[in-house]
RNA sequence: GGCGGUGUAGUCCAACGGCAGAGACAAGCGACUUAAAAUCGCUCCAGUGUGGGUUCGAGUCCCACCACCGCUACCA
């Protein structure tokens, strides 16, 4: 639709009062030990996901979320808490140092470009944060920190005895370096060619890398990694005490990916070694047919038998040349190779063959598995291949049918097993483990799908590691020699070797005539694993927060989280927020924080879809630009359509016509205030006096106090619109029009439309009592029960559930009452006529149900 | 394949287990206008993906299936 003329002039306000909020510092939030702090107060700290800021501007996905927020952020400030609103940059990581490979420019100067470019972004959407705590990841005061904290984890062991992190001294073994927190590893890792470095697991999608979609093969490479998996257990337990999503709760859960099962021992024939493998099913042990290691399993060397070790030797170098990629397009059929020695079954002492296949993983478990082809699809598809032996040893409680043919891996009945024949699955794995443990041939055992975090990647565009290397070992800077900035460089394309691009700043890596840098740099991640921490000390720099501040802000009355509202999208579901939970937990441990969970609720907000119900992208050409729409409609109506669309865990599809709509009811609540004179110009309307509401304003306008109030709450805002378009259509077209309802109305409305009501706020002030200063700064209004109610209420009569007649009754009549005047009602007779009355349901202001003998 | 989510008028979406409709879009009619736009008013439209079950009563709870979306993928 092309505007001749725009239905309310937001063009001429919108940005002076975005310019008026900036200047008047209007949502600054006051600190502990500022002068204006009240300490009265309720604080209230309310967190976006921080962008990475991306050449492409800003996205009307992020315009939801923060919208979401600052409507939760303006509601609080009205009800008079202190709001802590903050926002920054995720700004190192690949896209900024690939792009500037590209263009030849630096990445810092590109990343402040687009820094710049989505701060006047947000500003333009009138959003409320407290701009004088803006951060960037990549800000030398700000990364000084994150670096300090990796030196906490390096300077911490976690104990089992007192199942939490503590310094490394209170460690009484000999080797240090193999309990730290932050260790080095030689093990395999996700090394991508293209990228020219290393991945996280998480960062690797289907064989390929998250950024870019390149290729991923494993090789062996000195990284740095933190010591995730120490916290599994209290990463899943104290998901309880969160409100999440349950859905997001149980990603976590899934991948954090705890097992309970066994370990056993098998002997080896001919050799003193014995494979050790992890199963959940140790009931099925009497169907172990065969074991299967993982081809990078260490005992594959020591055991295979002469005349197997060409075929071994061929099939693993065909494994470690394949790329993950390869391996799972390859999934559909098993390999495998024999390795020409045989295991002995603790349980039955019986020969069974041992091979190496790559369905069995090296990272999980002990990387071998006991096979047990009759309850395990993938044991069964491998046996079949092979042409290895099937043994059932459970029993289905149903008979076998299509569904459980061929493979049960399902509970039943333990059979041909002698010593737990005939034992539910549940106990006879009990019994299995205490006879294990008796004889010694294993032990209960827990495992997780979790693996440590690879930490560090060879890149230019990330923090640098507060660490030296000295005659083959490591140590720590001291914190007085932080930060450690990056070396000035014009070339930091990636070497194409193994080696990071930092090796070629010669000069910055020399520490001293004997010590080196370590020359990775740390993963994107790192910056945002603590980000919310120092939005409540920004520019401390003494600590990387302050004591009192970080008690104040993240203190939670019996609640272990201390950030009260977070709102981000879905993709940040398991790795951000399982990397900032785990660093939390780390620095609660240390005593450094005051609560053990950094975001006590948190809200995923839904995909916002294109105008043909598929996911935005530039090559469907469906990509809605935020500037666009804000050029055209305002911010108000961007932002009120973003929230009017469905609920907010939703996805749901754009439609330009529906902004329209809720630019039209914007529209007519300024015209509620504002008329155009013959000139043309806006001025206060004439209809807008001092009077009583009449009984069904009231109604509406307390109704509207009430509905508004609990949606934002339950962040329902698509109905808490509905209902001020009720309250609009209510009060449009009353002439005249009573003052009060405006007073109570506009600060409902501010959150969501927050120019709109400002100008409209100012415009009433220059001739009105009770439009003193902000609106923004104004407060949030109460209802009144007594005002809701009415004087009659309508009944529905069904008889045996269906509709019959409606009865009108005084809003005091009790049951009984209800009940008698529904019998006297004469249209009703017909169906009640010599019917036998069973039970009459009664429920209140709805209706009665008059169940009758059929 | 596994897990999770969602299916309600032409469309987006509302409905503590209680009369399927709050709001909006689109469509149509009317008022205003020389006319149009804008504005205002009115009207139209579904029995809730399918099949069972629980209940006095099911869009809502339970089971099975179907469709779409998201996540995940040999984790023993």
């Amino acid at each position: 639709m092309s505007l001749t003329r725009k239905h309310y002039p937001f063009p001429e306000f919108e940005s002076r009062w975005q310019k008026y909020w900036l200047e008047s510092n209007a949502f600054r939030a006051a600190n502990p030990g500022d002068p204006d702090f009240r300490p009265e107060a309720n604080k209230y700290f309310v967190l976006d996901m921080f962008p990475y800021p991306s050449g492409d501007g800003l996205h009307v996905g992020h315009v939801e979320g923060y919208t979401a927020t600052d409507i939760l952020a303006r509601y609080h400030r009205l009800r008079g808490d202190n709001v802590l609103h903050p926002m920054g940059w995720d700004a190192f990581g690949l896209p900024a140092e690939q792009y500037a490979i590209k263009t030849g420019q630096h990445p810092r100067v590109t990343t402040q470009r687009n820094i710049d470019n989505f701060r006047t972004q947000l500003q333009s959407l009138g959003f409320s944060y407290d701009w004088s705590r803006e951060i960037s990841t990549t800000d030398p005061g700000y990364f000084r920190w994150t670096q300090w904290i990796f030196l906490q984890l390096y300077g911490a062991w976690f104990n089992p005895a007192t199942c939490k992190a503590e310094p490394i001294s209170t460690y009484e073994g000999n080797d240090p370096d193999s309990v730290r927190l932050a260790f080095v590893s030689d093990k395999l890792v996700n090394w991508c060619p293209e990228l020219g470095t290393v991945l996280a697991n998480e960062e690797v999608v289907e064989g390929k890398s998250e950024v870019g979609g390149f290729p991923v093969v494993r090789r062996p490479m000195r990284q740095w990694m933190l010591r995730i998996t120490a916290y599994t257990e209290r990463l899943i337990a104290d998901l309880d005490g969160l409100d999440w999503p349950e859905s997001i709760k149980l990603l976590q859960r899934n991948w954090i990916g705890r097992s309970e099962g066994a370990e056993v021992r098998f002997g080896l024939e001919g050799f003193d070694e014995s494979i050790t493998v992890f199963t959940t099913r140790p009931d099925t042990l009497f169907g172990a047919t065969y074991l299967v290691l993982a081809p990078e399993h260490p005992l594959v060397e020591t055991i295979t038998a002469a005349d197997q070790t060409e075929a071994v030797t061929s099939y693993k170098n065909s494994c470690s040349a394949k790329s993950d990629m390869e391996r799972t397009d390859l999934a559909k059929e098993k390999t495998g190779v024999p390795l020409g020695v045989s295991a002995i079954n603790p349980v039955n002492g019986e020969m069974i063959p041992v091979w190496i296949a790559d369905y069995v993983l090296t990272g999980y478990g002990t990387g071998a598995i006991m096979a047990v082809p009759a309850h395990d699809e993938r044991d069964h598809e491998f046996a079949v291949t092979f042409s290895l032996p099937i043994r059932e040893v459970i029993r289905p409680d149903e008979p076998r049918n299509e569904k459980n043919q061929g493979c049960f891996s399902g509970e039943g009945t333990a059979i041909n097993s002698p010593t737990i024949e005939g034992l539910r699955t549940p106990e006879a794995k009990h019994k299995m483990i205490a006879w294990l443990n008796e004889e010694g041939f294993g032990k209960g055992a827990i495992t997780y799908k979790l693996r440590d975090w690879l930490f560090s990647r060879q890149r230019y565009w990330g923090e640098p590691f507060p660490i030296v290397w000295e005659n083959g070992s490591h140590r720590p800077l001291a914190a007085e020699e932080l930060p450690v900035e990056p070396p000035e460089m014009d070339d930091f394309k990636p070497t194409g070797t193994a080696e990071p691009p930092l090796s070629k700043a010669s000069e910055w890596v020399s520490y001293s005539e004997t010590a080196r840098r370590e020359l990775n740099t740390m993963p994107q991640w790192a910056g945002s694993c603590w980000y919310y921490l120092r939005f409540c000390d920004p520019k401390n720099n003494n600590r990387f927060i302050g004591e009192e501040v970080e008690q104040y802000w993240m203190g939670s009355n019996s609640r272990p989280g201390g950030v009260d509202l977070y709102v981000g999208g879905t993709e940040h579901a398991v790795l951000h927020l399982l990397y900032a939970r785990f660093w939390h937990k780390v620095l609660f441990d240390l005593g450094h924080l005051t609560t053990p969970e950094p975001f006590q609720r948190l809200v995923n907000q839904g995909m916002i879809l294109g105008d043909d119900g598929q996911k935005m992208s530039k090559s469907r050409g469906n990509v809605v630009n935020p500037d666009e729409v804000v050029a055209e409609y305002g911010a108000d109506a961007l932002r009120l359509y973003e929230m009017f669309m469905g609920p907010l865990e939703h996805g749901k599809p754009w439609s330009m016509t529906g902004v329209e709509g809720v630019y039209r009811f914007l529209a007519r609540v300024w015209r509620m205030a504002m008329t155009e004179n013959q000139e043309g110009n806006w001025v206060l309307s004439e209809d807008l006096t001092e009077q009583e509401l009449t009984n069904a304003q009231r109604r509406v306008l307390h109704a509207t106090i009430k509905k508004v109030t609990q949606d934002i709450e339950l962040l329902s805002f698509n109905t808490a619109i509905s209902q001020m378009m009720i309250f609009t259509n209510e009060f449009t077209n009353a002439k005249p029009r009573p003052l009060d309802a405006l007073r109570l109305f506009l600060p409902l409305l501010s959150p969501f439309a927050p120019h709109l009501v400002e100008e409209i706020w100012s415009k009433l002030a220059v001739k009105h009592e009770g439009f003193k200063g902000l609106a923004s700064q104004s407060a949030w209004p109460a209802w009144n029960e007594e005002f809701l109610v009415v004087n009659e209420l309508t009944y529905a009569v069904q008889i045996n559930g269906k509709v019959r007649g409606h009865l009108t009754v005084p809003t005091s009549a009790d049951h009984e009452s209800v009940e008698k005047a529904a019998f006297a009602d004469a249209s009703l007779a017909p169906f009640l006529e010599g019917k036998e009355v069973k039970k009459v349901i009664v429920v209140p202001a709805r209706l009665v149900n008059i169940v009758v003998a059929v």
